[in-house]
DNA sequence: ATCGGTGCAAACAATTTGCATTAGA
DNA sequence: TCTAATGCAAATTGTTTGCACCGAT
């Protein structure tokens, strides 16, 4: 489950500059922008190369080991990639975004399989509205 | 269901332009990114400006006339509003995008509703796969 | 006659790319 | 060593905006 690993097997590199974004996002509890990204690394190596994060981000999607979420706004978002199929929820109020395993996805999926002239394979599935705290308060 | 009284009821003008963007979409049985829009509304008055095209879109958006799509290449789509609330089916080999009305998001409204902490809003689902002419050439 | 709307061109923001330099293997 | 990866800056792309002029009401 490290990219040394899965860069060697392909014949990539490791270099720091690739296990930092990936350290980043192992780290991060949320969701990151390719900007957020730089941040992070950048506390501890500052000027870190935003060109790097997004060649960095395109190589680790490419390996499966990270997925990118567009949450409304334009921009992309990241995470490491989840085992199973999960879907998003992501609060309007307070911009927090939960995953949701379990098997919403699974059954949208069974749902396309019966009967619509359609073979499913990603499925994008992004649910905007108010987290238990936000709408506590609204 | 025409713009006119649409506009007229918000103290907004009928121009042309406006006009020119809302048949488009009609007229459209497909989605249509905002440069789609232009060239297709340049088909009958060339040199039409595409900020007018986005100016149009916010605004009939705003109104609830049209939605927009993100497919998943970072530029908007485009269509007139639906009733019901619907999902798309986008065919990563032709392109082609239809909508599914039905009662699957309103079964992910309920499945949310019922125990997970958060009160759904806007439910973006975009299921990416083969459509049933593609799947067959496959 | 009013403002709201348009066209144009410049501003923007996120992401990508060309190229010389650097550094994993 | 040898080629892939980085850094930097410039280029792209989709979209937005400031402002002077124009035209729908």
């Amino acid at each position: 489950m490290d990219v040394a690993s899965h860069l060697r097997s392909t014949g990539r590199r490791l270099t720091p500059q690739r296990q930092l974004v990936w350290d980043a996002l192992r780290r991060s509890d949320h969701h990151l922008s390719a900007e957020q990204i730089q941040d992070e690394v950048a506390r501890t190596v500052p000027e870190f190369n935003l060109a790097s994060v997004y060649r960095t981000l395109a190589l680790l999607s490419e390996l499966g080991l990270v997925t990118e979420v567009q949450l409304g706004d334009g921009r992309g978002y990241w995470e490491v990639a989840h085992e199973g199929e999960t879907f998003h929820l992501h609060c309007r109020a307070c911009g927090r975004v939960d995953h949701h395993e379990g098997d919403l996805v699974l059954e949208i999926r069974q749902h396309l399989t019966g009967g619509h002239d359609f073979v499913p394979e990603d499925i994008d599935l992004v649910v905007h509205g108010l987290c238990g705290a936000c709408a506590a308060v609204a």
